[in-house]
DNA sequence: CCGTATCCTCCAGGATACTG
DNA sequence: CAGTATCCTGGAGGATACGG
């Protein structure tokens, strides 16, 4: 009779078997966690990103960024209607909660690189 | 005659293009983060692991495992060499200077589902 | 109990060309 | 400048059965 039941975390419609798998699931992927490591200092213009980034592809890089958007975390602000275009990335407010786990992140990953990089 | 030469970081043989991405190279993935969690706490079994991760494969888990071992996150020890065995997992010295990170993952997972869990 | 061995699926991410 | 549109590939992860 007892189902397994084993309360599954939920977030804009998927669902997680615990904690640090929502958040994974979030900024998880292979450039997420590099586009808000480079937005937490500044915001930036999209060529200003792929330039920071010089390995991503335009299409990938849109694909997150538009990812990243709809589960709130930066926001995009268009500055001319014209061509040339002037788009500007930013963390929302929301995004910034996450600041705090870039900035381990990053130094976690620098501290690898100082101490045991080859 | 300048190359690029975007200063690339280097672990274990692969490279990353900033450090953000180096971390998550190492504990990325679906199941990793998850299973420093668990760990984090404790020591675990085999058995042990796979209950708290109700969904995770058998063969995956024992992939991730062998990854996390590899990149000496984790140390394996097997107390018993006849069947049935014992084996318990559990945080190396390099895992423990993980702990802040996933312990920030975590709590904003819990922070998430608190406040904006749909 | 603690895994491996096979086989398979799916999709994140890449390459390249093109557009408002 | 800031992206789409197509097409494609590799590998992460899953399902299931079996082995020490």
């Amino acid at each position: 009779m007892e189902e397994k039941e084993t309360k599954m975390l939920k977030f804009r419609g998927k669902e997680y078997p615990c904690c640090a798998s929502l958040t994974m699931g979030i900024i998880g992927g292979k450039w997420k966690t590099v586009i808000l490591y480079h937005l937490m200092k500044e915001k930036l213009r999209y060529n200003e990103l792929r330039k920071s980034m010089p390995t991503v592809t335009e299409r990938t890089l849109s694909l997150q960024l538009k990812a990243l958007e709809e589960d709130g975390l930066i926001k995009r602000k268009v500055y001319t209607s014209k061509p040339p275009l002037k788009v500007e990335y930013s963390l929302t407010d929301f995004g910034k909660t996450l600041i705090p786990i870039i900035k381990s992140i990053a130094g976690w990953g620098d501290y690898v690189v100082e101490n045991y990089s080859r």
